[in-house]
DNA sequence: TTGGTATATACCTGTTGCAGAATTTAGAAT
DNA sequence: ATTCTAAATTCTGCAACAGGTATATACCAA
């Protein structure tokens, strides 16, 4: 994954709030609309968009397409990640989906067990 | 600056060489174009897109438009080029230039005393 | 098989991005 | 005024992107 495809993935923002999200642990399609209260085909196209390039990888697990980031990262796209995190804290919009995540979580234990991600929080 | 500007502006590698150079201190147009041996008008271009996105202001002196990076930056700009310069570390084409800068340097001390901004090394 | 749910794809549209060639503008020097 | 240099702008073409609507696919359940 090379250092422009990594700024090109954060270079719109329903893209950085997926990122956002997914940067904690595994999610279904499903449930990243329902937290951005986007169309389902918007987010979709860009979850595709970041698999092309190797930001996120796709996992299919019954009917739902558990989404999360690469198990190996590159150091770049590790400190990109860090960075955005950071970047985010100010950003009500993106605390807000964090919020909504985290009261979400309760109902998506069964998730939690299929990803060999490690989850952060 | 808006986050998402920040990474437009990054999502281009032309741009990412601009910026890692003009990271290190005010330059003028035909300098960047020299160190990157890019033609004028693509340099020209993308010195202009990143100044509407105000990551870039321009100066004009005498025949020279000199290209710095604003004064006041956010914290998200500074965290952002404090990781970008972290990531180019390791990127043949970014330490050239790096280090063809470093050779030019002495022929351009005449800019050093133009600008307000305090000059990386 | 039928129907439902979850997700992806195809198609269309408008916008933006990037490139190069040619031209124009601005200032300096003669 | 003319000429030189530095830089920006205009024009054209093309590819990519982003959005939406509609449709297709994949899996599950009855």
């Amino acid at each position: 994954m090379e250092l422009v495809q990594i700024y090109e993935c954060f270079c719109d923002e329903t893209r950085l709030r997926i990122i956002n999200l997914i940067a904690q642990g595994p999610l279904c399609v499903c449930h990243v609309q329902e937290l951005l209260g986007e169309p389902q085909v918007r987010i979709s196209k860009h979850l595709a968009y970041l698999k092309t390039r190797g930001l996120v990888r796709a996992e299919r697990y019954q009917n739902w397409m558990i989404y999360a980031l690469p198990a190996k990262r590159t150091a770049e796209l590790e400190a990109n990640l860090r960075c955005l995190q950071d970047c985010v804290q100010t950003h009500a919009v993106f605390k807000r989906d964090l919020q909504r995540l985290a009261k979400m979580r309760p109902k998506m234990e069964w998730l939690a067990e299929l990803s060999t991600t490690p989850h952060a929080k």
